[in-house]
RNA sequence: GGAGAGGUGGCAGAGCUGGUCGAACGCGCAUGACUCGAAAUCAUGUAUAUCCGAAAGGGUAUCGAGGGUUCGAAUCCCUCCCUCUCCGCCA
């Protein structure tokens, strides 16, 4: 949830906001109402006051009258409490003033192109192919089975994922290879390792509301028999880790990673990428997920998009970093910056990982708070991104494939291949 | 799933025959005294949010969450959430 004092203080900043990253919300009207409730709040408490009095003195008529007065007081600040609390939290968060302002991804801004396309002496297949020929990606059966949009991966793909994910967790938890990634990134961050976590992969609505990930709810796997979701992301429950707490400065920042199935309905993208297992309604990702002070969130953000860049370099693939306009970013997000992997058998660019710097806006509902070293309590600023996804198994599938149909294993993830051969092949 | 017990401040733990309870005592923590220094000891302070105030300070709300009874609720009632114990089932 945004700042109220903001909204009081700079309604013109959330109007903006508003505009740039196409919410329509009528501010003035939620300002009103936040006027009307304070001035109420201060009536009440005034009231209340002289019931505690009167309570005090065992004055029992004096305490009748005072109730039903503060009743009718205490009516009328439901009714607006209840009026005001939906619009609030539709409120978005702040671009950071260096987010490019835009309406849609076509304005999206390539800050970087890293790494050396792939040349073939054949035409690229796309992952789909490649992937079902080799026996190693089985949608047919997925949708038998599960329904559209599912896939079974099969034999040497998922040793590939659990490479990925094996590689993953030795650059996270290692402090030496994340000091020198932030010695090359020129940027002055802890080092501190990531704790890897396995969490939960429901999610109650409350905490999913706390988390402002809940909506768009169309997009979400809802559990009716027990009103739970489906997490998105393990974002969604690493978020809440520290809900409802006062952490102490001397532990931030905190790093976590999890590798998680994430569920998505994909409301909305019907008959779009269809083929083989670039978006999917059930696929595996590893995420990060950090709390820091404010003054360190955005080093924090710059740090993941990194660490980002580290893994997809690695592991020999080309990509650009795109840095999400306004009208392309999350309600909840203040910088969104995304690493696009060239994907030969697609000809272009795809979204493999992103980067989301929440600031505060998570932890208010969360109330996730540091309890500085002066003495004075704020709120955590939150990042989260992406280590690889599902979608880096699609990238290496397509930047990796021989012209036999093969597929070459790359070299940074043979360590944890178990002793397979460098090569998939039929 | 069945039966029972319980959720109080950073921790531990009273209060729960309604009023003097934002809440005892202890531990922890902070500051000060003592000390060459430390330990021990003593003194004082030590929840969160919000409003008023330059500050000191004060008001209001919060004893799992929400609602109710009452002039007055941590204490009584209802609903929900969670934890623990026993039985059952289970990877």
């Amino acid at each position: 949830m945004i700042d109220i004092k903001i909204l009081r203080e700079h309604g013109d900043l959330v109007k903006r906001a508003c505009e740039q990253k196409n919410v329509v919300l009528d501010i003035d009207a939620i300002f009103e109402l936040d006027q009307r409730e304070r001035l109420l709040t201060t009536e009440l408490d005034e009231m209340n006051r002289q019931r505690n009095e009167a309570a005090k003195a065992k004055d029992i008529e004096a305490g009748k009258k005072l109730k039903a007065e503060g009743a009718i007081l205490e009516n009328e600040l439901a009714m607006i409490r209840a009026e005001l609390d939906p619009l609030l939290l539709k409120v978005p968060n702040l671009p950071t003033s260096d987010t490019p302002v835009g309406k849609s991804e076509d304005e999206n801004v390539v800050l970087r192109q890293v790494g050396i396309k792939p040349s073939f002496s054949f035409t690229p297949k796309e992952h789909s192919e490649i992937g079902e020929a080799l026996g190693i990606i089985d949608t047919r059966r997925g949708t038998d089975v599960a329904g559209t949009r599912f896939a079974y991966l099969m034999g040497d793909l998922v040793l590939l994922q659990n490479a990925m994910y094996q590689f993953a967790l030795s650059i996270l938890t290692n402090e030496a290879t994340l000091s020198s990634i932030i010695a090359h990134a020129n940027l002055t961050v802890s080092a501190k390792a990531f704790v890897p976590v396995a969490p939960p992969l429901f999610i109650r609505p409350d905490v999913f509301q706390k988390m402002a990930r809940i909506e768009p709810r169309d997009e979400r796997y809802h559990i009716v028999s027990d009103d739970l979701y489906l997490i998105g992301s393990a974002e969604h429950t690493l978020g809440p880790l520290h809900m409802n707490e006062i952490v102490k400065e001397a532990d931030l920042p905190m790093r976590y990673c999890a590798f998680t199935s994430a569920f998505r309905r994909e409301a909305g993208s019907y008959g779009k990428d269809m083929k083989g297992i670039i978006r999917l309604h059930q696929f595996d990702k590893m995420e990060m997920e950090s709390f820091t002070v404010a003054e360190d969130g955005l080093a924090e953000q710059n740090f993941l998009v990194a660490i980002q860049e580290y893994i997809t370099a690695q592991l020999g693939l080309a990509y650009q970093v795109v840095f999400c306009c306004t009208g392309d970013q999350g309600d909840p997000d203040a910088r969104h910056i995304d690493i696009e992997t060239w994907m030969p058998g697609q000809d272009k660019y795809r979204e493999t990982h992103s980067a989301d710097y929440m600031t505060d806006y998570q932890a208010r509902r969360l109330d996730t708070k540091v309890k500085r070293e002066s003495g004075k309590n704020e709120l955590v600023h939150t990042n989260d991104a992406t280590a690889f996804a599902g979608r880096t198994l699609v990238a290496v599938l397509e930047n990796y494939q021989n012209e036999d149909g093969s597929v070459t294993i790359p070299e940074v993830l043979c360590p944890f291949m178990n002793g397979k051969d460098r090569i998939i092949a039929r």
